[in-house]
DNA sequence: AGAAGGACCTGCACGC
DNA sequence: TGCGTGCAGGTCCTTC
């Protein structure tokens, strides 16, 4: 489901309820999947934290916890949304949606929920260090650190793009609208392309992120941010999701092909 | 080492 | 109505 746009979306809003807020306790699945902590550890280690910043980093969500008492050790729980992940902040006596994974009950009475479908999400505890992601922030970086994620590279640009240890928080839908407004092939060699058209590029990508975040993120099906809201971003694709309809620039028919695996977008007039 | 391709899951839309 | 197929916003592991 989410990219970096409503991965911030969901941070925002989670942020936003449940800051200053303390654990009480905390329920898991029985699945497996979803926990690169063993659910065991977390159930005793969460109650009694209070809940600091929520944030986003890449495409994950990052919770900061701190003790009550005691040492200000960093401690975090991480949030990976997957392909269907939602997090809720429900009164309890909202029924617990089907694929539920995990709850915190929180001690002003609400509860943090987690659902999954498809298990793609991960939940994680992490003590010590502070969460920096794998990559680099695409709204941060620099034109010039940009362009050198990709020297050199052999891969079309589009699966670079995609490349979470490179940049972090991009994902299939905001690859093919930012390639759209660079006017770039999907297809092109990463490390071949020209500077220029990295800059426009580096350009686009940002600006398509930003007002993303601004629309409340793209609604494909199912996503909702933490307050139960759809996003609108989706009325202002250009490609993604297009296939077979006039560009909005020229007319020619966006074509679909399988690119890394992934359904890609894009119009054979504008992009070259 | 870098790149490609399948695996992991459920749900939904579509065609027969 | 029901069943089979293909597709989905994402990683992760194996193979070449």
């Amino acid at each position: 489901m989410p990219e970096l746009p409503e991965v911030e979306t969901i941070a925002n809003g989670v942020n936003r309820r449940v800051r200053g807020d303390s654990i009480v306790s905390a329920w898991f699945s029985h699945y497996k999947e979803p926990f690169k902590t063993p659910p065991a550890e977390m159930a005793s280690a969460l109650p009694g934290f209070r809940i600091g910043k929520v944030r986003r980093v890449g495409k994950h969500i990052v919770v900061d916890l701190t003790a009550k008492s005691g040492r200000a050790t960093t401690r975090q729980l991480l949030v990976h949304l997957g392909m269907t992940g939602k997090l809720l902040v429900s009164a309890p006596e909202v029924p617990v949606p089907p694929h539920t994974h995990a709850i915190l009950q929180l001690a002003s009475g609400r509860e943090l929920r987690f659902v999954d479908p498809r298990r793609f999400g991960r939940l994680q505890f992490m003590e010590g260090a502070s969460f920096a992601g794998p990559g680099r922030e695409p709204l941060t970086i620099s034109p010039d650190d940009f362009a050198g994620l990709f020297r050199g590279r052999k891969l079309a640009i589009k699966a670079a793009l995609l490349n979470q240890s490179l940049l972090h928080g991009v994902g299939n839908i905001y690859a093919d609208e930012s390639l759209f407004r660079a006017k770039i092939r999907p297809t092109r060699v990463a490390g071949r392309l020209s500077r220029e058209r990295l800059s426009r590029l580096h350009k686009s990508l940002r600006t398509v992120l930003l007002a993303a975040i601004r629309a409340g993120g793209s609604s494909v099906s199912d996503y909702v941010d933490a307050d139960g809201e759809a996003g609108f971003f989706q009325i202002q694709h250009k490609v993604y999701g297009r296939e077979g309809l006039p560009c909005r620039v020229c007319r020619t028919s966006i074509r679909r092909i399988v690119l890394a695996g992934r359904g890609t977008h894009y119009c054979p007039h504008c992009q070259t």
